[in-house]
RNA sequence: CGGGGUGUAGCGCAGCUGGUAGCGCACCGCGUUUGGGACGCGGGGGUCGGCGGUUCGAAUCCGCCCACCCCGACCA
């Protein structure tokens, strides 16, 4: 597969990331426009994503479970908004078994409307509540300009839909899985986010205040990597979720939804690779060492793959993620470039010098070249290895924070605001009022990201307009 | 939907002054290799996007259609 090179990010960083994604065999093209298959390599990367959320999930008290792909259309038209901005994206039934349906079905964008349906169904009392369900599983949205894993027309997914009988709880309950996300993606992927509130122009449709996680690419961009929003009423009232309260007195429940999808792996790609190609965060690699042995005659063979048996099975054995690379057909040359391209982030090799002296040859993936290498006794060997890759997670994050933080711009005025968001984001004081972040949209491309939530209210003039603003906004080019 | 482009082997391409298809990589076999993308020999694989027209003859010329890609509008 990695039989050239890369095309280096800062020559075509689109091209360099389509490239990857095929070359480390993450996904290919299927047969439908704008649809991928996720290959087994990067279906592992997401289930280690899967696995780390989903714990954090049932520690917060949350239970799977699995609602249908299909939804009457009517059900998309009960709430203004939500219809209005999913309708030009939807995928529609009108066919079932030869004959047209009664009513047509929509291939789920989403599932507030049907989880708010049953939800209606199950929910009579405030002892009913909260309703804390997640489920994994695929959505579907007719998007335009499609990219591998930033934005297919199928995606897979984890949306989850609680309801409240407090606007309280329901807030905590959406700010407390915006802090869940940020968590995950800093410590387990090594992605720096910048959580906040997203201005009323780029909430999701239906929902009274969104929240999200905003990564900074290698080019600067923007990814929206997982969103929580805090949905008030309003699907409360669509469908009818209504509970008896202690008093009773018969009240709507207060829900929330929060998503995060394989969009979340452009985000790790494009954070970490390096024009050799894919680094992947050793917490969530799916192979976390590789073995490469190495040997020329017959009777080194035998020796060599005795180590590497012995070596495997310790390292295992200390519960890390380790293969042996024991293709006969291509050299070792060739299985370092591969292994580098498909980010793992620890190569070990072992070859008759290695037998003879006792000793392996490791080269970490986040350092290239000699800088990365080391020679380290086979004794031992499992704690260096996980001291080391640790070490490589940590450095990850760090390299990744130090390059946000270098491109983050605090412009003094509207002109400067225009040239940083061309190569950076702007943290500015902003009014808050949709006229002033169109004005900045035509402009520059650049828009809101989001309002952090951390800052002191109270201080500052509008970076656009000279008026008045509360709090901070990030601009910037955004996937 | 507007502007531009491309369709020839799995991938990347050549062939386009008409004469019945080729190169590199990949793939299969054998042998030699193996500490940074090995080499030799042999081999398999193509309705030339589709339909129609011109012609003795079309990958090649003409017409229509289709698909995909890029830019824009739109977007998790």
């Amino acid at each position: 597969m990695s039989d050239e090179k890369l095309t280096p990010r800062n020559v075509d960083f689109s091209e360099w990331y389509n490239q990857i994604v095929l070359r480390a065999e993450m996904a290919d093209y299927a047969p439908v426009r704008g649809c991928m298959v996720v290959r087994p390599y990067g279906w592992a990367l997401w289930e280690n994503i899967q696995q780390a959320l989903d714990k954090r999930f049932k520690d917060t008290g949350h239970v799977n479970a699995a609602f249908p792909l299909f939804i009457p259309m009517s059900f998309l038209e009960k709430e203004k908004e939500h219809v209005e901005g999913f309708s030009p994206e939807l995928a529609v039934v009108t066919i079932g078994g030869g004959e047209k349906l009664e009513e047509p079905l929509v291939v789920r964008p989403t599932s507030e409307t049907i989880i708010g349906y049953m939800y209606s169904k199950w929910i009579k009392s405030y002892r009913d509540l909260p309703v804390l369900i997640n489920q994994w599983g695929n959505v579907v949205r007719w998007e335009l300009r499609t990219r591998l894993f930033l934005r297919t027309l199928e995606f897979y997914w984890q949306e989850g839909h609680t309801a409240h009988a407090t606007e309280q709880e329901a807030r905590e309950e959406t700010m407390r899985m915006l802090q869940v996300y940020a968590e995950f993606a800093v410590n387990e992927a090594a992605v720096p986010v910048i959580s906040g509130v997203k201005s009323q122009t780029e909430k999701f449709a239906g929902a009274n205040m969104s929240t999200a996680i905003e990564a900074m690419m290698q080019d600067t961009r923007a990814l929206q990597s997982g969103t929580s929003h805090f949905l008030a009423q309003n699907f409360a009232k669509a469908f009818d979720i209504q509970f008896l309260d202690e008093n009773n007195t018969l009240q709507y429940a207060w829900t929330t939804s929060w998503g995060l999808s394989t969009r979340f792996i452009g985000a790790i790609i494009m954070t970490h690779g390096d024009d050799q190609g894919l680094i992947l965060p050793p917490r969530l690699a799916p192979i976390q060492a590789v073995i490469v042995p190495i040997f020329k005659s017959d009777s080194e063979t035998a020796a060599v793959l005795e180590t590497v048996t012995r070596v495997q099975a310790e390292l295992k054995a200390a519960g890390i993620r380790v293969k042996v690379d024991d293709r006969t057909e291509v050299t070792p040359g060739f299985k370092f470039n591969d292994w580098e391209m498909r980010g793992v982030p620890l190569r070990i090799e072992i070859g008759p010098k290695d037998v003879e002296k006792g000793s392996v040859a490791l080269a970490r993936r986040d350092r290239p070249g000699r800088e990365g290498k080391s020679f380290v006794p086979q004794a031992g060997l499992a704690a260096v290895v996980a001291d080391l890759l640790t070490d490589i997670q940590k450095s990850l994050l760090e390299r990744a924070i130090a390059f946000r933080d270098s491109h983050i711009f605090d412009p003094k005025d509207y002109t400067e605001l225009t040239e940083v968001v061309q190569n950076g984001w702007a943290y500015s004081y902003w009014c808050e009022s949709a006229e002033c972040e169109a004005k900045v949209k035509e402009d520059t491309k650049a828009t809101t990201r989001c309002m952090p939530l951390d800052q002191s209210l109270g201080k500052g003039k509008c970076i656009v307009c000279g008026k008045e603003a509360k709090r901070k906004v990030y601009f910037a080019k955004a996937y």
